[in-house]
This record gives C-alpha cells, sequence and structure tokens, in this order.
RNA sequence: UCCUCGAUAGCUCAACGGUAGAGCAACCGGCUGUUAACCGGUAGGUUGCAGGUUCGAAUCCUGCUCGAGGAGCCA
C-alpha cells in the first residue's frame, strides 16, 4: 500500500508550497459569506483550510454542505500561515465527499462526563483525548524500549489463571470449562519462572481487579508492565525503576510537546523530574505525614490523601521503602536489619497521581516462603510450583510493576485515569 | 459497602411553591480572515421513575433507578 499518496497533517510544514491530497474528518467549518474555513482532523493533527467563494463558487457552496466529522479528502496548495496555530494552512482546489455524517452529538461546546462516557468511542476523536492516546502509544513503546536495550525478553503471563497470585485483593470469576479460574491481577508469579528461565524478563498485558473502588485513581482492567530480573538485588531494583520513570518522561517530553501544549500541561513540572528520585523510608513518611499534622499510626497501610501529602514534598517520583512486612504481600523479601520490614519500595508519583510502581527483591529461601504462605493463609498445595523455583536453583531476584494508566495521567497532568485507556472499565461502566 | 452531590430541550445550564427559559447544536437567512467566529429568525419539553403534601409541584416529603466525587479496599 503506498501511503505516499497523501500527507499526514502532522507533516505539512514540510510541504509548504506544494499541493497536496490530506485525507480526514470534518473537526469544525466557519464561514463569513465569502470566504471559508474548513478545520480538518486526520489523527494526527488538525488543519485550517481556506476556500473563497470568488475563487471557486462551486467548492465554495459544497463546502457548507459539510457536516461535523464527515470524511473526505482534500486537495490543496501548503501555504505558510502566521496567524495559524499550526503554521501552515491549506488553499482548497479540490474536494471529494467520502461520508456525510450524520448530525453529530459531541459539538464543540462543554459536555458532561456521563455523556462523554455513553460516547466513548466518538469522544476519542476530540484533540485531547487523541493526544492522551498518542502519549500512551509512546509510553509504552518507550516501556519495551527501555527494557529491551537491558536485554529484558518479552515473556507474557496469562491472563487467565487458577488462584490468586497474591491472595490480596478481589478477582473476577469465570467459568473455565465448568472449573473456577480467575482473570489475572498480577503476572508476578510468572515473571518469576520465566525469569529462572530467561534470566531478565518482562510482560506487559491487561490484569483485573474486581474491587468496588471508585475513584480517579482507579478501573477494573488496567495494564500494567511487570518486570523481573534474577539475580538482582532491592537497590540494582530500585535504580532500574528510576531509569524507567525518568525515561519515559524524558521521552514524551522529546516527542510530545504539542501534546502536552494541548492538554495544557505544565510542562516544567515534568522537566522537573531528575535523576535520583529522593527515597523514603515508610517510617521516616511515618513521621513526615505526623510532622505536616496528619496523625498515622506506624503499622497502618497509607491512604490516598496521605500518599499525596507525601507526594506534595518532592518534585520526582518518590520511593517509599521498607514497608511494614505485614501489609505487603507474602513474597517480599524481610530486611535483614529489621525483618519486621521488606525489601520494598512503591513508587508514589508527584502531584497526587497515587502509587504508580509497587517493587521488591523477592523471598529465595524454600522455607521461609512456605512459612509466609501459610501465615498468609493460602493454598500451599496451590503454590507448589512456585515454591519449585526455589527448589531447584533459587537465587536472590527482584522485580515490579508500574501501572501505565496512572503513569500516563501523571505526564498528562489530568483528572482522571479513565481518559488515559481507549475504553475504559470503571465500576459502574463497561459500555461501550 | 458507606458518605456527599446530581438527574429540566440533542448538549451545558437557569427557573427554588404561582404561565418551563437562555446559550450552543439542528434548520432558514446575512456577513472576505474566522480561531468553541459573529448577527437575525424558526423549531425543539411526560422537568429520571413511582407515590405523597398542596387550591397549585421542576421546586417540598418518601421510596426507587441511574450516574458522579470521595472513603474503605486496592495499583
Amino acid at each position: 500500500m503506498n501511503l505516499l499518496r497523501w500527507v499526514l497533517i502532522k507533516n505539512l510544514k514540510s510541504h509548504a508550497g506544494e499541493e497536496v491530497e490530506i485525507r480526514g474528518w470534518l473537526y469544525n467549518q466557519r464561514s463569513s459569506g465569502k470566504v471559508r474555513f474548513l478545520i480538518l482532523r486526520d489523527g494526527t493533527g488538525l488543519v485550517q483550510c481556506v476556500l473563497t467563494k470568488e475563487e471557486a463558487p462551486g467548492l465554495f457552496d459544497l463546502a457548507g454542505e459539510i457536516t461535523q466529522e464527515s470524511s473526505l479528502k482534500l486537495t490543496g496548495t501548503v501555504r505558510e500561515e502566521p496567524r495559524a496555530p499550526m503554521g501552515v494552512e491549506l488553499s482548497v482546489t479540490g474536494i471529494e465527499l467520502i461520508s456525510r455524517a450524520e448530525p453529530y452529538p459531541i459539538t464543540l461546546k462543554d459536555h458532561g462526563v456521563d455523556f462523554l462516557a455513553d460516547r466513548r468511542h466518538l469522544w476519542i476523536r476530540s484533540p485531547r483525548q487523541a493526544a492522551i492516546l498518542r502519549i500512551r502509544s509512546t509510553v509504552e513503546q518507550a516501556c519495551r524500549d527501555f527494557l529491551n536495550s537491558r536485554d529484558f525478553v518479552l515473556a507474557d503471563a496469562p491472563i487467565i489463571t487458577p488462584n490468586a497470585c497474591e491472595g490480596t485483593s478481589t478477582l473476577f470469576e469465570i467459568n473455565y470449562h465448568d472449573s473456577r479460574a480467575y482473570l489475572s491481577q498480577s503476572g508476578q508469579l510468572y515473571n518469576e519462572a520465566t525469569a529462572m528461565a530467561l534470566g531478565r524478563v518482562y510482560c506487559f498485558g491487561p490484569t483485573f481487579r474486581a474491587e468496588k473502588s471508585k475513584t480517579r485513581r482507579h478501573l477494573m482492567e488496567f495494564w500494567m508492565l511487570e518486570a523481573e530480573a534474577a539475580f538482582l538485588d532491592y537497590e540494582d531494583n530500585i535504580k532500574l525503576q528510576e531509569d524507567l520513570v525518568y525515561h519515559l518522561v524524558q521521552t514524551v517530553l522529546e516527542r510530545h510537546r504539542d501534546d502536552l501544549r494541548l492538554l495544557k500541561r505544565d510542562i516544567s513540572k515534568l522537566e522537573a523530574v531528575s535523576l535520583p528520585f529522593p527515597r523514603l523510608s515508610y517510617t521516616e513518611a511515618v513521621s513526615l505525614l505526623n510532622e505536616k499534622g496528619h496523625s498515622f499510626q506506624w503499622g497502618d497501610d497509607f491512604g490516598a490523601p496521605d500518599e499525596t501529602v507525601i507526594s506534595e514534598s518532592y518534585s520526582s517520583p518518590v520511593f517509599v521503602h521498607r514497608f511494614p512486612a505485614k501489609i505487603k504481600a507474602f513474597y517480599m523479601e524481610p530486611d535483614p536489619k529489621n525483618p519486621e520490614v521488606i525489601l520494598g519500595a512503591d513508587l508514589i508519583a508527584p502531584e497526587g497521581y497515587g502509587e504508580i510502581i509497587g517493587g521488591s527483591q523477592r523471598i529465595s529461601d524454600l522455607s521461609l516462603l512456605e512459612r509466609k504462605i501459610k501465615e498468609h493463609n493460602l493454598p500451599v498445595d496451590q503454590f507448589q510450583w512456585y515454591l519449585d523455583l526455589r527448589r531447584f536453583g533459587s537465587v536472590p531476584h527482584s522485580g515490579f510493576g508500574l501501572g501505565i494508566e496512572r503513569t500516563v495521567a501523571w505526564i498528562c497532568g489530568i483528572e482522571h485515569v479513565r481518559e488515559s485507556i481507549p475504553f475504559p472499565r470503571t465500576l459502574y461502566r463497561m459500555h461501550p
């Protein structure tokens, strides 16, 4: 397929003075009697196309019939135009209407959340939503590029699982040919197995949580990048995570200036992110909270408001490490200096976006892991395969999981994670 | 599951016990440079559903449905 027959709107600048064809949808049009302005979008950007009645009366009248979101091919001469936001305009020489749209429900005026969510399949056409989805694509690509460049192998984890991975969160149950199965909440345990096979691995796919969480940070179905590496210790793991997150921010800053501006993102807040990220032990975080007048007991887990208070003290994401073992997952390695806490850390995004990474060194000792499984009241027989990883050449290893939607929401500076995925699944909504 | 808020024209909202209204969208007309263009006109309603109070209910009360924000839970 020859894609050079028409030009993408984002590339129009390099065709100044040429006659080109563009293909897309009508975003809006304005007219003032003898001049008509068509704003065309093609997924890569918006461009204003100009027609005058004097020069082309036939085209001028045809253009007036074109409704919002009609699809069309336009030919015209690319002209540098300082008045245009894009810097270029198209002087129209030809119009081919492909399909005239019915009256389009999503006008250029304000709409409510419910109205837009019911029409998510159309809402994603709006410039703001398209910008977010382009940035999401880049974030996902940058995750893969980063890990591939560090010799990680993509090893996909199953989505259908026979039991809870961590035993903590609520799972969606499915009927697996008359036996019970669940949608995966994490690929982590499988990652540990593939890491023992391949050394450094990651999986990247959807994960499912059935908790009835109803906040701007929660989805029922969200995407998680999970990495796991043999011989990686707690400290190596932290360094890997901060390098990754820094890389994501820099990549978006490099490639998406225009999109960030369209989103009205305060770019200086992203530019302020720097290495190394601050590190705060759980115990220090508790003190910080108490200093700031938030009463908090050592041993409790942080709530969303606590995370926000912690994040507000830093301009980069902040690691909170060495949580009490009893509020974290069973597989996390105890700190040899204080077995009450674990060798793991959560990475909390700035500006109150919440936890974007959870990671830890994993227990490599067979008998300790067996004991922890029993302490957490998990079915030991279901975990025999997982315990095998400690029976046959166990090594210290570490890993983490990064939530894509929260990361994208933070980088884009948007209010709610539902806009950071094409079709969000929230507590009371799974259509369209 | 709990707390708070909301539901009126296609959309965003107003009217808060006394004739249901505006802006935008749609439709008709006007205007050479507009940036959510603007100007004039037309049409558009079982006020979420079911009861109740009242001479009279969009408005007050009760229940329900749907949704939003938050808490808990979780990432």
